[in-house]
DNA sequence: ATCCGTCTTGCAGGATCCCGCAAATTTTCT
DNA sequence: AGAAAATTTGCGGGATCCTGCAAGACGGAT
């Protein structure tokens, strides 16, 4: 068995390194990239099925890498090990993973034992393995009890990337008026009618502020927006 | 004397734990916080002057926790230990450290001997040690080439949090036009006039689309807006 | 003092956004 | 199939945003 680590920082990636060494013994070799490109080189080259990636790395994210590794072998096994459990990143993920593919999502603050067991259980008895609290955020995204639907997730990419109305209705295939009218469920959801005072008038404006608290509430972050930016430059050339 | 680690990351904190250890013998207790509250206590009971800070910690921010310790003991020695040179960052310290100040912002990219050449220099010999790449960044942000004025970063904020011009002229003390006058400015130095396609019509929403594009330029970030929004909700308080 | 550049302010108008209302369409459920 | 629920669409109007034009205000330099 040959084990691929893609993560940024040289501390971390020594402590992966020891742990994959004492959690799978039967593993031959133990390949290191550190950023996403490379990760996705070292794949192709040595066909390996099992990975640990980093989300989060400066050059290529590791969702993008995920996604060309998973394009080119879609049974290859990864465990993402991450420092946050934003929303943003767990939905990346589960937006990418193939049918049927076994994976992992467990936490940089998770415990040595928990790691190593993960290890365990993802590349040799090919079961999912996803910590609590990245778990948590998944059910609640998918009980649509204070989650967003797929829709109204869309068009909150979309305003956080700046297009206009007019602009979203035409990428989505859908008239003005309906895009309005996810944004007026969007906002309703993340609550941003509160009058700034409680004496009188001077408001939020609603697009801005409702991409603000999307951020502060981890629904958004850096390479979520990223990666929106990339899908947008790629529906541009298509026009 | 003492020095005192602020660091979330428990691989981080033993690293640089051992870092001190060896480039400051006559370093006699090192202390250890894991998130910036813990910090700011640990730092008032033991009166420590040798700080190392990272920035970007779950529970309080390192900016934050600075500023608190530097209201309370101007001469403390702060060190600066970020994964990232975002200019929000640098702009978030710079405004905070008191004149006079020794302080220093290494990236943690930076080799073994840098780190340990800077925690001497700084907390021996009480120069400011700043990474070449973090220095360039505030030059340019000073240097009115291609930075951006102080003013035109506070109207930045403003709209990455979401408020209304009016509610901006009243914030800054501004008239309605004076403040559209700085978005116009801000809209030309952030480059965001280019249409979407080289057809027609369809462009961007000006004002989100310059948040995105600050976000992306890592003129902003999360932290950046975290303070942001908690000076907004100080100074709606006041009103 | 005068000139010059920068910053500020007002006004006006066109574009966009936000939203209530209501009809048409699709989806879901029985 | 038929009814109920949700979604989509059009229309219209008020609020906000973006901008050109032009007149003061302030400060520094000659």
């Amino acid at each position: 068995m040959k084990v691929l680590i893609v993560e940024d920082d040289p501390l971390h990636r020594s402590y992966l390194h020891e742990a994959v060494r004492s959690a799978l013994p039967e593993c031959e070799q133990v390949l290191e990239a550190e950023n996403g490109g490379a990760g996705e080189k070292l794949a192709r080259e040595n066909k390996s099925a099992h990975v640990v990636m980093d989300l989060q790395m400066s050059a290529r994210n590791g969702i993008e890498a995920a996604r060309t590794i998973w394009k080119e072998r879609p049974d290859t096994r990864i465990l993402f090990w991450s420092n946050y459990a934003d929303e943003a990143y767990v939905r990346g993920v589960s937006r990418i993973v193939p049918p049927g593919a076994a994976y992992g999502y467990v936490l940089k603050s998770a415990s040595d034992d928990r790691l190593k067991l993960a290890l365990r259980s993802i590349f040799i008895e090919s079961q999912c393995v996803i910590d609590r609290e990245v778990r948590g955020l998944q059910q609640k995204s998918l009980g649509h009890a204070n989650g967003f639907t797929d829709s109204e997730y869309e068009v909150l990419m979309d305003i956080a990337l700046g297009l206009t109305d007019r602009a979203i209705a035409k990428r989505r295939n859908l008239s003005l008026r309906s895009v309005q009218n996810r944004l007026q469920q969007l906002y309703e959801k993340l609550d941003v009618y509160q009058p700034m005072t409680d004496s009188e008038e001077s408001r939020f404006n609603l697009r801005a502020r409702a991409v603000t608290v999307a951020f502060l509430r981890k629904l958004l972050n850096y390479s979520a927006l990223e990666r929106a930016e990339a899908e947008l430059a790629e529906w541009l050339a298509t026009r």
